[in-house]
DNA sequence: CCCATGTCAGTATCACTGAAATAA
DNA sequence: CTTATTTCAGTGGTACTGACATGG
């Protein structure tokens, strides 16, 4: 349970790694592993981990406004506009204004976007899949506690969600 | 317990977003979390959170080849050498070629380095600190347990890591 | 006029691939 | 000559800030 980046490199625990340092590595290594997987993904099927995620989403909330989806991802608006350009423009998701409110923009999914949805599952999801089977609900319940707890910690360093907008009562779908 | 996103959205427990897509958002959502945090303290304190890691594991095994970096990281070398153009461009490492092997090259601090080593933690390791203080040993355990899981998982499904390589027994002290 | 929504321009880090330079 | 180590060139995605256009 400690020091594991020091033992893939001396095969022996050494040194006094606090308990800090150790731990953040082992975020930092999902995080490498969940960039490396959303590169090898662009490059495989052409379409990123984020990008996916965001497919999923416009599947469950079909005309979800830019605003919604921002705050979903807690995004900076800005960011997922980039985002939602790629998709377009690579035929994943079609955008128009809204009818009622024309500052606003709808995205739906295009038939190539919704055969994602059911087709086969991305390579991030199935690792994900195949460590739900085979662990535990309360140790999967306890991940995900410590894990919002983290993200939550880190965002109350500094103001709140990037996207502070979209707050308004319209139901996406 | 369930469906985060869907319920920062709606206020409520709608539709039936399965467990591996729900558990996806959660991992997403910390690495945004460690994004967003990286990018705030590349503003605030000019470094980011990979190079403070670097600066970290630096500290600990002073002289270390940019090799062994690279794969405690599980970065590919190329990525690793811009970090480290970045470190050196703003004065917190400084890199030598080893005397014994000219093709190594070695990293240590600078003053400056040092400084952030001793120096108040960053704002990643404070939050951090505080989720280690305030949550059960088991707790911690079970998540490190999951997470490594999950980094595994992902990098089975294509070769190993990115730095197939400084595999000697050099050790890097 | 003021606020909300979204996009655009500009900038920076990170991460890769593939090629090249240098040394063992 | 072959292999190992590192850097370089080029590409692309993510994420921000700050400005802007447009609509309510």
């Amino acid at each position: 349970m400690r020091h594991a980046f020091a033992e893939s490199l001396l095969g022996k625990a050494p040194l006094g790694l606090d308990d800090v340092l150790d731990f953040l590595s082992v975020i930092w290594a999902l995080d490498h592993a969940l960039q490396r997987s959303s590169k090898r993904m662009e490059a495989t099927m052409g379409i990123t981990g984020p990008q996916r995620l965001v497919i999923r989403i416009v599947g469950r909330f079909p005309g979800i406004s830019a605003g919604h989806l921002a705050a979903l991802l807690h995004v900076h608006p800005s960011t997922l506009t980039g985002i939602l350009n790629r998709l377009e423009r690579n035929g994943w998701v079609r955008r128009r204004s809204d009818p009622r409110d024309g500052r606003r923009s709808l995205t739906g999914l295009t038939d190539k976007g919704l055969s994602v949805e059911i087709e086969t599952e991305g390579v991030i999801e199935n690792a994900i899949r195949r460590i739900l089977e085979r662990t535990p609900r309360e140790k999967i319940q306890a991940t995900r506690e410590v894990l919002e707890s983290i993200s939550v910690e880190l965002s109350k360093a500094w103001g709140s969600d990037p996207s502070e907008s979209a707050g308004s009562g319209e139901e996406p779908a």
